[in-house]
RNA sequence: GCCCUCGUGGCGGAAUGGCAGACGCGCUGGACUUAGGAUCCAGUAGGGAAACCUGUAGAGGUUCAAAUCCUCUCGAGGGCACCA
């Protein structure tokens, strides 16, 4: 005999076919009542979709649909991060070009998330690599060129030799290129830069208002991203007069300031050699260059250096402080030029002991008895020493003190310094939105005319992945003419960085057809800020940096309101199997349409939901999977039960009980659903629900209905296929189940109408007893109850306790032999 | 070195400061049977014959009561890092 399961490939097709027709998944007006904009992360069309990906739309979905079914008007929307690499490389390797590539692709992978059953609107369905999108990508360009936040700059740039293009900083991660690994080299490139370092403090500032609605990793990753250091530019005069300004957060130490370092960078490194050092000094120079960002950042190699011959006075006591040259002060930093303070800095330490310069200890400990190493410098805040008439005063204090008297006399000030770099955005790749400005011998750079736009990027380009701009190889993208003065000029030939396409997108989801604005403000004000964004922490310094800026820009240029785009984040966990990322490339993907084929799309979607929460990661099981397809046979053969046995009734205790549990169940699965998104918890209360519906005596009377009525309700969002088909099979209404609302819960039914008493003695359980409901919350009742469980087991308890109406009592005291005899 | 998150059965994981281990997977035994990757029933933290005892990385503390709060230690994962 086989085994009957439920059809579940007829049942998906269906209701598919059904959504699809009714087009159920209209994003209605927000004009009239609350509404929730729900928003992943979106797709890079790179072929198949496997279940790492679907992960993140089964949990956005369950969203979805909870807040529809609660009355909100939903904004649930997919597109597609469509320019990029891999494109343009599977263009090289196959002969196909990277838009029929990248077309074939999303065609695929919107089949693959229309079989999970995911409830998008794809009516606003975007791609960023279409020219109706890119325009707008353009059209930011230009008005950020115009504010002076798009600016072009020669300067030492990431360089990917696999990639063949210049990276931002948050695109390198520990020295590698964040996509295909390889190691970053510097180059001394003139490349197009974004000023996102003028929106740092904003930046920083915006997180408070993310706090408690952000995960508090990503927040802190952000804050460690951007660097924030308070501190004092200090000048330091040179005995032939040159200005050294450096950057310090202790300028409590200054006084034990002996010696100055600049970067090899410097503009004063070289100036500053005097005869007898310039050519050691040169060579060191030019060594240091030579060098890779990775050697001059290795720690182990220990301090290396060269003195200038040169001395500069110390502001604070006019000492006569050796100026140094080392790699160890990088120069796109604070100034590029730092005062060594070797008592108190580890690094300057190590540096002065080398090279034998002297150290002068300023601040001691607060506590006298504290021990000072010898071996190592003291960073600690504390009590000024050796310096002058701040002595005795706190550091902490002189640390305002001493930068306060330099100000008065201008060799000091106040200053913030970030660690956070301008966003480089310029490549030198095709498949991406072509720059649009143009160079002109006698105007200089232009940008395209607004009504001029988009540039549109040429269908074909030779694709050699050599590391030239490919539009640099055709003439007839790049001779045009001057927007100015219409005389030749030439086009600027790099695209932009593709985090500029996902800077913005989730506004253009507001509006997607629009042809004569990126968006209209009126809908992003009606929609945004996006209440619930999901998706994987690894953009947590990228993309979600990128974003926040591009809104304040968008905010600052009046067509959004408010200050933060992502009202709250999630960040899900990565799927993995044999403990690894699910990836097409390591071979360890379970592709969505070998699942949906085998088990089907609710199978699928209850097993991601059920065996984890969002957040961590989910190891896949097939087991696991059996287990989720197991328990929606369990629900379709119950269906069965209830629709075909007789109509009976149970006795009331029994009928009351289920009701109760119901009742429960929906309370439960509402609050795990809002709390934390805790599907998890949710999912396994409507096990126990079917449990207690399995183990009913009178299958089929109304109250067992009415318990399952609820049970395929709270399903609908998690596995809406097969509830959909329930609920018409066992003739629920309203109809369709789309269109039903979230059942509401009675709270006299949650309430236990029996309570079971736990009894302490000394914080150790020892017995229970039952009570009613009310007796539970009478002190007298419940005590009396305790003590005669407790005699009847042997033990007498003095009469001090604690009481929790309804919960327990914990008898304090010495637990007391009874007459055991 | 700094910052963040987290340590609970064989596994995934549950527990508004109030019965630790819900629910599921796996496993063990049984039932049914045209042997099946189906379904149903019972069991499943450790120790003990049992009453009981011990258990949430470890050590302290707060509390009538701690997996949960506080301090320290150890361990795991992640981010930043010669950032002055």
């Amino acid at each position: 005999m086989r085994a009957e399961f439920y059809d579940f490939k007829s049942v998906e097709a269906k209701w598919r076919k059904i959504w699809e027709e009714n087009k159920a998944f209209q994003t209605p007006s927000p004009a009239s009542g609350k509404k929730y904009y729900c928003l992943v992360m979106f797709p890079y069309p790179s072929g198949k979709i496997h279940m790492g990906h679907a992960r993140n739309y089964c949990i956005g979905d369950v969203l979805a649909r909870y807040k529809t079914m609660k009355g909100f008007k939903v904004l649930h929307p997919l597109g597609w991060d469509a320019f990029g690499l891999p494109a343009e490389n599977a263009a090289i390797q196959n002969k196909i070009s990277p838009r029929d590539w990248t077309e074939k692709n999303i065609l695929d992978m919107r089949e693959d998330i229309k079989s999970l059953g995911i409830s998008y609107d794809w009516d606003r369905e975007i791609a960023t690599c279409r020219p109706d999108y890119y325009k707008w990508n353009q059209w930011f360009f230009i008005k950020m060129f115009e504010k002076g936040l798009a600016y072009r700059k020669k300067s030492s740039v990431n360089w990917c030799a696999s990639c063949q293009t210049v990276l931002a900083n948050e695109q390198v991660h520990d020295g590698k290129c964040w996509r295909c690994g390889s190691v970053v080299a510097q180059k001394e490139l003139e490349q197009w830069f974004y000023k996102i370092t003028d929106y740092a403090e904003r930046l920083l500032d915006g997180l408070k208002l993310l706090e408690g609605k952000w995960p508090d990793e990503v927040i802190a990753m952000q804050r460690n991203w951007i660097g924030k250091s308070e501190g004092a530019q200090v000048h330091f005069k040179t005995e032939s007069g040159q200005d050294i300004v450096v950057f310090t957060t202790r300028p409590d130490t200054l006084f034990g300031a002996t010696f100055l370092v600049l970067s090899p960078e410097h503009p004063l490194a070289k100036e500053l050699l005097t005869a007898d050092h310039k050519a050691a000094g040169e060579k060191y120079i030019a060594a240091a260059r030579a060098k890779s960002r990775e050697e001059r950042l290795a720690v182990e190699k220990g301090k290396t250096g060269v003195f200038t011959g040169s001395y500069a006075l110390n502001p604070v006591n006019g000492a006569k402080v050796p100026v140094w040259i080392a790699d160890y002060v990088l120069s796109d930093y604070g100034t590029g030029a730092i005062m060594a303070v070797p008592a108190h800095d580890q690094r300057d330490f190590e540096f002065a002991l080398k090279f034998k310069i002297e150290i002068i200890p300023v601040i001691a400990p607060e506590n006298p008895a504290q021990f000072v190493p010898h071996d190592r410098a003291f960073e600690e805040t504390g009590v000024m020493v050796n310096s002058g008439e701040f002595n005795h005063m706190s550091s902490d204090e002189a640390k305002a003190q001493i930068t306060k008297k330099l100000e008065k006399t201008g060799q000091a000030k106040s200053q913030v310094t970030y660690r956070l770099r301008d966003w480089l955005l310029s490549r030198q790749r095709f498949w991406g939105t072509p720059i649009p400005m143009v160079y002109c011998a006698k105007c200089g750079l232009q940008p395209v005319k607004e009504s001029d736009l988009p540039v549109l990027l040429p269908i074909d380009a030779p694709l050699t992945g050599k590391g030239e701009s490919p539009l640099a190889q055709m003439p007839e993208f790049v001779n045009t003419k001057c927007p100015k003065c219409s005389g030749p000029a030439k086009r600027e030939t790099d695209t932009m960085d593709t985090f500029v396409d996902s800077s913005w997108y989730f506004l253009r989801y507001l509006d997607p057809k629009n042809e004569k604005a990126a968006f209209d403000p009126a809908a992003a004000n009606s929609w945004m800020p996006v209440d619930q964004y999901i998706g994987g922490i690894e953009h947590a310094c990228m993309h979600l940096i990128y974003s926040r800026f591009f809104h304040k820009v968008i905010k600052d240029l009046g067509m959004a309101s408010c200050e933060e785009p992502f009202d709250n984040l999630l960040t899900q966990g990565m799927v993995t199997l044999g403990g690894a990322a699910m990836s097409k490339s390591k071979g360890n993907a379970v592709p969505v349409e070998d699942m949906v084929e085998r088990l089907g799309a609710d199978t699928a979607r209850i097993f991601v939901l059920f065996a984890s929460p969002p957040k961590n990661q989910l190891e896949w099981s097939e087991d696991g999977v059996q287990g989720s397809f197991r328990f929606l046979n369990r629900i379709w053969r119950m269906s069965r039960t209830l629709a075909n046995a007789p109509a009976g009734a149970a006795e009331p205790k029994a009928s009351q009980a289920l009701q109760k549990k119901a009742h429960q169940t929906i309370k439960k699965v509402d609050e795990d659903i809002q709390r934390g998104f805790q599907f998890n918890t949710a999912i396994s209360a409507l096990m126990e629900l079917l449990n207690s519906l399995s183990d009913y005596p009178a299958q089929g009377d109304a109250v067992s209905k009415e318990a399952f009525r609820a049970l395929v309700l709270l399903l609908f969002p998690f596995a809406p296929h097969i509830s959909s088909e329930i609920w018409d099979e066992m003739g629920f209404a309203p109809k369709p189940l789309s269109s039903a609302e979230f059942p509401a819960y009675d709270e006299k039914l949650v309430q236990e109408t029996v309570v079971e008493i736990v009894i302490q003695v000394a914080g150790k359980l020892r017995a229970k007893v039952t009570l009613p409901a009310g007796d539970a919350k009478d002190e007298k009742k419940v005590i009396a109850a305790a003590q005669k469980a407790l005699s009847e087991r042997g033990i007498a308890v003095e009469s001090k306790y604690k009481f929790v109406p309804g919960r327990l009592v914990n008898f304090i005291v010495t637990q007391v032999e009874a007459n055991k005899s």
